[in-house]
DNA sequence: ATCAGTGCAAAGAATTTGCATCTCG
DNA sequence: CGAGATGCAAATTCTTTGCACTGAT
Protein backbone atom coordinates (compact mmCIF):
# COMPACT_ATOMS: atom_id res chain seq x y z
CA UNK A 1 0.00 0.00 0.00
CA UNK A 2 1.38 3.45 -0.56
CA UNK A 3 1.66 5.63 1.88
CA UNK A 4 0.64 8.75 2.98
CA UNK A 5 4.22 10.27 2.75
CA UNK A 6 4.85 8.68 -0.84
CA UNK A 7 1.83 10.09 -2.65
CA UNK A 8 3.29 13.84 -0.81
CA UNK A 9 6.35 12.80 -2.16
CA UNK A 10 4.89 12.32 -5.62
CA UNK A 11 3.57 15.74 -5.15
CA UNK A 12 6.12 17.76 -4.79
CA UNK A 13 7.92 15.38 -7.99
CA UNK A 14 5.24 16.65 -10.13
CA UNK A 15 6.01 20.13 -9.45
CA UNK A 16 9.46 19.34 -9.97
CA UNK A 17 10.79 19.87 -6.23
CA UNK A 18 13.37 17.54 -4.86
CA UNK A 19 12.49 15.80 -1.91
CA UNK A 20 14.78 16.46 0.67
CA UNK A 21 15.71 14.50 3.93
CA UNK A 22 14.67 18.41 5.30
CA UNK A 23 11.81 18.27 3.75
CA UNK A 24 11.57 14.22 4.50
CA UNK A 25 11.91 15.35 7.94
CA UNK A 26 9.39 17.74 8.15
CA UNK A 27 6.76 15.93 6.51
CA UNK A 28 6.88 13.36 9.30
CA UNK A 29 6.60 15.76 12.02
CA UNK A 30 3.60 17.13 10.48
CA UNK A 31 1.99 13.65 10.40
CA UNK A 32 2.80 12.70 13.66
CA UNK A 33 1.54 15.90 14.65
CA UNK A 34 -1.76 15.95 12.62
CA UNK A 35 -4.19 17.48 15.18
CA UNK A 36 -1.63 19.62 17.12
CA UNK A 37 -2.08 23.20 14.60
CA UNK A 38 2.01 23.37 15.33
CA UNK A 39 3.48 27.00 14.37
CA UNK A 40 6.52 26.88 12.21
CA UNK A 41 8.82 27.00 15.32
CA UNK A 42 6.87 23.83 16.67
CA UNK A 43 7.53 21.93 13.50
CA UNK A 44 11.30 23.56 13.74
CA UNK A 45 11.89 22.08 17.33
CA UNK A 46 10.35 18.83 16.60
CA UNK A 47 12.34 18.13 13.58
CA UNK A 48 15.43 19.18 15.14
CA UNK A 49 15.29 16.32 17.40
CA UNK A 50 15.86 13.87 14.19
CA UNK A 51 17.64 16.20 11.97
CA UNK A 52 19.89 18.76 14.19
CA UNK A 53 21.59 20.57 11.56
CA UNK A 54 18.03 21.55 9.91
CA UNK A 55 17.87 25.91 9.89
CA UNK A 56 14.24 27.62 10.85
CA UNK A 57 14.50 29.34 7.21
CA UNK A 58 14.16 25.77 5.68
CA UNK A 59 11.39 24.75 7.83
CA UNK A 60 9.72 27.71 6.70
CA UNK A 61 10.50 27.50 3.53
CA UNK A 62 9.03 24.13 3.14
CA UNK A 63 5.82 24.94 4.93
CA UNK A 64 5.62 27.73 2.27
CA UNK A 65 5.95 24.90 -0.77
CA UNK A 66 3.98 22.52 1.35
CA UNK A 67 0.98 25.70 1.60
CA UNK A 68 1.62 26.14 -2.14
CA UNK A 69 1.06 22.47 -2.97
CA UNK A 70 -2.14 22.38 -1.05
CA UNK A 71 -0.29 19.61 1.01
CA UNK A 72 -1.18 21.99 4.50
CA UNK A 73 -3.47 24.42 5.12
CA UNK A 74 -1.45 27.54 6.45
CA UNK A 75 -4.28 28.98 9.67
CA UNK A 76 -4.32 31.40 11.86
CA UNK A 77 -6.08 31.77 15.13
CA UNK A 78 -5.20 35.27 16.09
CA UNK A 79 -2.06 34.72 18.31
CA UNK A 80 0.52 36.13 16.10
CA UNK A 81 1.73 33.06 14.81
CA UNK A 82 0.81 31.45 11.68
CA UNK A 83 -0.12 27.47 12.28
CA UNK A 84 -0.10 24.54 9.38
CA UNK A 85 -2.60 22.34 9.51
CA UNK A 86 -2.30 18.88 6.65
CA UNK A 87 -5.23 18.49 4.59
CA UNK A 88 -7.51 15.46 5.02
CA UNK A 89 -6.47 13.54 2.36
CA UNK A 90 -8.99 14.05 -0.87
CA UNK A 91 -10.62 15.91 1.22
CA UNK A 92 -12.04 19.09 -1.22
CA UNK A 93 -12.63 21.78 1.83
CA UNK A 94 -10.49 22.53 4.68
CA UNK A 95 -11.82 21.44 7.58
CA UNK A 96 -13.14 23.29 10.75
CA UNK A 97 -11.89 24.30 14.05
CA UNK A 98 -13.40 24.65 17.30
CA UNK A 99 -11.14 26.97 19.65
CA UNK A 100 -11.65 27.01 23.57
CA UNK A 101 -11.50 30.94 24.71
CA UNK A 102 -11.11 29.47 28.12
CA UNK A 103 -8.77 26.53 28.05
CA UNK A 104 -6.76 27.60 24.31
CA UNK A 105 -6.99 24.16 23.14
CA UNK A 106 -8.03 23.62 19.40
CA UNK A 107 -10.59 20.71 18.03
CA UNK A 108 -11.17 19.86 14.61
CA UNK A 109 -14.37 19.13 12.60
CA UNK A 110 -13.76 17.38 9.34
CA UNK A 111 -17.61 17.12 8.39
CA UNK A 112 -17.97 19.83 6.18
CA UNK A 113 -21.45 21.08 7.41
CA UNK A 114 -21.44 23.99 4.65
CA UNK A 115 -22.82 22.99 1.70
CA UNK A 116 -26.41 24.51 2.38
CA UNK A 117 -24.53 27.88 3.11
CA UNK A 118 -22.52 27.70 0.72
CA UNK A 119 -24.73 26.89 -2.31
CA UNK A 120 -26.55 29.88 -1.02
CA UNK A 121 -23.70 32.47 -1.16
CA UNK A 122 -22.41 31.03 -4.51
CA UNK A 123 -25.78 31.73 -5.92
CA UNK A 124 -27.21 34.93 -3.99
CA UNK A 125 -23.37 36.60 -4.19
CA UNK A 126 -22.67 35.31 -7.46
CA UNK A 127 -19.33 34.18 -5.64
CA UNK A 128 -17.59 31.20 -6.63
CA UNK A 129 -16.05 29.57 -3.75
CA UNK A 130 -12.96 27.39 -3.63
CA UNK A 131 -12.05 27.31 0.11
CA UNK A 132 -13.41 28.37 3.03
CA UNK A 133 -12.32 29.01 6.43
CA UNK A 134 -14.21 28.21 9.38
CA UNK A 135 -13.47 28.87 12.90
CA UNK A 136 -15.73 28.93 16.05
CA UNK A 137 -14.81 30.19 19.53
CA UNK A 138 -16.60 29.51 22.38
CA UNK A 139 -16.20 26.91 25.41
CA UNK A 140 -15.10 23.44 24.59
CA UNK A 141 -17.17 20.21 26.22
CA UNK A 142 -13.95 20.14 28.77
CA UNK A 143 -14.01 23.39 30.18
CA UNK A 144 -18.32 23.56 30.04
CA UNK A 145 -18.07 20.25 32.60
CA UNK A 146 -15.23 21.86 34.57
CA UNK A 147 -17.33 24.74 35.20
CA UNK A 148 -20.86 22.89 36.12
CA UNK A 149 -18.50 20.84 38.86
CA UNK A 150 -17.41 24.69 40.14
CA UNK A 151 -20.65 26.00 40.24
CA UNK A 152 -22.52 23.14 42.37
CA UNK A 153 -19.08 23.91 44.72
CA UNK A 154 -20.17 27.73 43.74
CA UNK A 155 -23.38 27.71 45.32
CA UNK A 156 -22.28 26.31 48.82
CA UNK A 157 -19.39 28.47 48.87
CA UNK A 158 -21.93 31.64 47.49
CA UNK A 159 -22.16 32.99 51.22
CA UNK A 160 -18.69 33.05 51.63
CA UNK A 161 -17.44 34.69 48.82
CA UNK A 162 -17.62 38.53 48.37
CA UNK B 1 -30.83 60.84 17.41
CA UNK B 2 -28.32 59.52 19.19
CA UNK B 3 -25.13 58.73 16.94
CA UNK B 4 -23.12 55.63 16.36
CA UNK B 5 -19.91 57.61 17.82
CA UNK B 6 -21.82 58.99 21.03
CA UNK B 7 -23.06 55.02 22.13
CA UNK B 8 -19.02 53.99 21.56
CA UNK B 9 -18.42 56.93 23.47
CA UNK B 10 -21.04 55.55 26.44
CA UNK B 11 -19.22 52.12 26.26
CA UNK B 12 -15.60 53.42 26.59
CA UNK B 13 -16.98 55.55 29.78
CA UNK B 14 -18.93 52.07 30.78
CA UNK B 15 -15.86 50.38 30.85
CA UNK B 16 -14.37 53.82 32.24
CA UNK B 17 -12.06 54.69 29.75
CA UNK B 18 -11.92 58.35 28.12
CA UNK B 19 -12.78 59.22 24.51
CA UNK B 20 -9.79 61.36 23.97
CA UNK B 21 -9.37 62.80 21.05
CA UNK B 22 -7.03 60.26 19.48
CA UNK B 23 -9.45 57.85 20.24
CA UNK B 24 -12.60 59.99 18.64
CA UNK B 25 -10.54 60.05 15.21
CA UNK B 26 -9.70 56.69 15.23
CA UNK B 27 -13.09 56.04 15.82
CA UNK B 28 -14.35 58.29 12.92
CA UNK B 29 -12.10 56.92 10.40
CA UNK B 30 -13.38 53.27 11.10
CA UNK B 31 -16.93 54.39 10.56
CA UNK B 32 -15.76 56.22 7.41
CA UNK B 33 -14.36 53.38 5.84
CA UNK B 34 -16.62 50.57 7.33
CA UNK B 35 -16.51 48.11 4.84
CA UNK B 36 -12.30 48.46 3.95
CA UNK B 37 -10.81 45.64 6.36
CA UNK B 38 -7.78 48.48 7.29
CA UNK B 39 -5.10 47.65 8.78
CA UNK B 40 -3.28 49.20 11.74
CA UNK B 41 -1.46 51.12 9.55
CA UNK B 42 -4.01 51.66 6.95
CA UNK B 43 -5.71 53.54 9.95
CA UNK B 44 -2.93 55.52 11.05
CA UNK B 45 -1.94 57.15 7.76
CA UNK B 46 -6.03 58.13 7.15
CA UNK B 47 -6.00 59.27 11.16
CA UNK B 48 -3.37 61.37 10.52
CA UNK B 49 -4.68 63.36 7.76
CA UNK B 50 -6.72 65.13 10.65
CA UNK B 51 -5.21 64.55 13.93
CA UNK B 52 -1.08 64.73 12.46
CA UNK B 53 0.09 64.39 15.69
CA UNK B 54 -0.89 60.90 16.32
CA UNK B 55 1.39 57.89 16.80
CA UNK B 56 0.85 54.44 15.49
CA UNK B 57 1.61 52.85 18.81
CA UNK B 58 -1.92 55.04 20.04
CA UNK B 59 -3.53 53.47 17.12
CA UNK B 60 -2.53 50.25 17.98
CA UNK B 61 -3.52 50.90 21.33
CA UNK B 62 -6.92 52.17 20.46
CA UNK B 63 -7.90 49.17 18.34
CA UNK B 64 -6.63 47.04 21.24
CA UNK B 65 -9.48 48.75 23.30
CA UNK B 66 -11.68 49.00 20.73
CA UNK B 67 -11.26 45.31 20.18
CA UNK B 68 -11.84 44.17 23.79
CA UNK B 69 -14.97 46.17 23.74
CA UNK B 70 -16.39 44.23 20.84
CA UNK B 71 -16.31 47.66 18.96
CA UNK B 72 -13.81 45.79 16.08
CA UNK B 73 -13.49 42.48 15.49
CA UNK B 74 -10.03 41.87 14.58
CA UNK B 75 -9.26 40.13 11.68
CA UNK B 76 -6.50 38.48 10.02
CA UNK B 77 -6.71 37.21 6.29
CA UNK B 78 -3.30 35.55 6.00
CA UNK B 79 -1.73 38.63 4.88
CA UNK B 80 0.20 39.10 7.66
CA UNK B 81 -1.36 42.00 9.30
CA UNK B 82 -4.45 42.41 11.50
CA UNK B 83 -7.50 44.05 9.87
CA UNK B 84 -10.08 45.76 12.24
CA UNK B 85 -13.66 46.09 11.44
CA UNK B 86 -16.43 47.57 12.90
CA UNK B 87 -19.01 45.28 14.10
CA UNK B 88 -22.53 46.04 12.84
CA UNK B 89 -24.81 47.67 15.84
CA UNK B 90 -26.62 45.08 17.29
CA UNK B 91 -25.17 42.40 15.80
CA UNK B 92 -24.87 38.86 18.29
CA UNK B 93 -21.98 37.57 16.19
CA UNK B 94 -18.90 38.63 13.52
CA UNK B 95 -20.33 38.95 9.79
CA UNK B 96 -18.53 36.92 7.23
CA UNK B 97 -16.02 37.55 4.35
CA UNK B 98 -15.71 36.77 0.35
CA UNK B 99 -12.30 37.04 -0.21
CA UNK B 100 -11.22 36.74 -4.09
CA UNK B 101 -8.03 35.31 -4.99
CA UNK B 102 -7.71 36.75 -8.09
CA UNK B 103 -7.96 40.54 -7.38
CA UNK B 104 -8.21 40.51 -3.93
CA UNK B 105 -11.09 42.36 -3.33
CA UNK B 106 -12.94 41.60 0.44
CA UNK B 107 -16.71 41.76 0.31
CA UNK B 108 -18.72 40.76 3.30
CA UNK B 109 -21.85 39.04 4.52
CA UNK B 110 -24.26 40.71 7.39
CA UNK B 111 -26.53 37.99 7.16
CA UNK B 112 -25.64 34.85 9.75
CA UNK B 113 -26.59 31.69 7.54
CA UNK B 114 -24.75 29.68 10.36
CA UNK B 115 -27.78 29.33 12.86
CA UNK B 116 -28.45 25.40 11.35
CA UNK B 117 -24.42 24.82 11.45
CA UNK B 118 -24.25 26.21 14.65
CA UNK B 119 -26.68 24.32 16.15
CA UNK B 120 -25.11 21.07 14.96
CA UNK B 121 -22.27 21.98 16.42
CA UNK B 122 -23.34 23.11 19.78
CA UNK B 123 -25.37 19.72 20.19
CA UNK B 124 -22.53 16.92 18.51
CA UNK B 125 -20.17 18.72 20.02
CA UNK B 126 -21.32 20.20 23.22
CA UNK B 127 -19.37 23.41 22.37
CA UNK B 128 -20.68 26.20 23.54
CA UNK B 129 -20.58 28.59 20.83
CA UNK B 130 -19.31 32.58 21.46
CA UNK B 131 -18.73 33.68 18.06
CA UNK B 132 -17.10 32.15 14.79
CA UNK B 133 -15.01 33.20 12.26
CA UNK B 134 -16.17 32.21 8.33
CA UNK B 135 -14.30 33.17 5.09
CA UNK B 136 -15.10 32.15 1.69
CA UNK B 137 -11.58 31.89 -0.72
CA UNK B 138 -12.85 32.24 -4.40
CA UNK B 139 -14.08 33.74 -7.78
CA UNK B 140 -15.91 37.45 -7.14
CA UNK B 141 -18.75 38.20 -9.29
CA UNK B 142 -16.48 40.95 -11.06
CA UNK B 143 -13.51 38.79 -11.71
CA UNK B 144 -16.18 35.71 -12.76
CA UNK B 145 -17.57 38.38 -15.10
CA UNK B 146 -14.29 39.42 -16.94
CA UNK B 147 -12.70 36.11 -16.85
CA UNK B 148 -15.77 35.13 -19.30
CA UNK B 149 -15.55 38.26 -21.64
CA UNK B 150 -11.70 37.18 -21.89
CA UNK B 151 -12.69 33.72 -22.58
CA UNK B 152 -14.86 34.95 -25.42
CA UNK B 153 -11.61 36.64 -26.61
CA UNK B 154 -9.77 33.45 -25.88
CA UNK B 155 -11.49 30.97 -27.97
CA UNK B 156 -10.80 33.20 -30.99
CA UNK B 157 -7.11 33.99 -29.84
CA UNK B 158 -6.84 30.20 -28.76
CA UNK B 159 -5.15 29.17 -32.48
CA UNK B 160 -2.49 32.30 -31.97
CA UNK B 161 -1.73 31.64 -28.17
CA UNK B 162 1.31 29.08 -27.03
C1' DA C 1 -2.30 66.62 42.31
C1' DT C 2 -3.56 62.53 40.17
C1' DC C 3 -3.64 59.25 36.86
C1' DA C 4 -5.01 57.66 32.46
C1' DG C 5 -3.46 58.55 27.92
C1' DT C 6 0.11 59.91 24.56
C1' DG C 7 4.30 60.19 21.45
C1' DC C 8 8.55 58.68 20.55
C1' DA C 9 12.07 55.52 20.23
C1' DA C 10 13.64 51.19 21.38
C1' DA C 11 12.59 46.40 21.96
C1' DG C 12 10.50 42.14 20.57
C1' DA C 13 8.58 38.57 17.77
C1' DA C 14 7.64 36.32 13.44
C1' DT C 15 9.05 35.76 8.99
C1' DT C 16 11.91 36.58 4.83
C1' DT C 17 16.08 37.21 2.27
C1' DG C 18 21.14 37.25 0.63
C1' DC C 19 24.73 34.52 -0.08
C1' DA C 20 28.30 31.05 0.15
C1' DT C 21 28.11 26.20 0.21
C1' DC C 22 26.24 21.65 -0.47
C1' DT C 23 23.48 17.91 -2.74
C1' DC C 24 19.85 15.54 -5.25
C1' DG C 25 18.59 13.92 -9.78
C1' DC D 1 27.66 18.48 -13.46
C1' DG D 2 24.28 22.14 -12.37
C1' DA D 3 19.99 23.88 -10.84
C1' DG D 4 17.77 23.82 -6.83
C1' DA D 5 18.05 23.50 -1.70
C1' DT D 6 20.23 24.58 2.69
C1' DG D 7 22.12 27.02 6.88
C1' DC D 8 23.38 30.93 8.86
C1' DA D 9 23.00 35.65 9.88
C1' DA D 10 21.26 39.89 8.67
C1' DA D 11 17.31 42.35 7.23
C1' DT D 12 12.30 43.29 7.24
C1' DT D 13 7.87 43.75 8.89
C1' DC D 14 4.37 44.06 12.29
C1' DT D 15 3.37 44.94 16.95
C1' DT D 16 4.37 45.92 21.79
C1' DT D 17 6.62 48.30 25.53
C1' DG D 18 9.23 51.73 28.57
C1' DC D 19 9.28 56.13 29.87
C1' DA D 20 8.97 60.94 30.39
C1' DC D 21 5.44 64.18 29.49
C1' DT D 22 0.77 66.14 28.83
C1' DG D 23 -3.90 67.16 29.93
C1' DA D 24 -8.14 66.43 31.67
C1' DT D 25 -10.98 66.22 36.24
Amino acid sequence: MESRIDRIKKQLHAASYKLTPQREATVRVLLEHEEDHLSAEDVYLLVKEKAPEIGLATVYRTLELLNELKVVDKINFGDGVSRYDLRQEGAAHFHHHLVCIECGAVDEIQEDLLDDVEAIVESRWNFKIKDHRLTFHGICSRCHMKQEEEGEKGDLEKQHAE
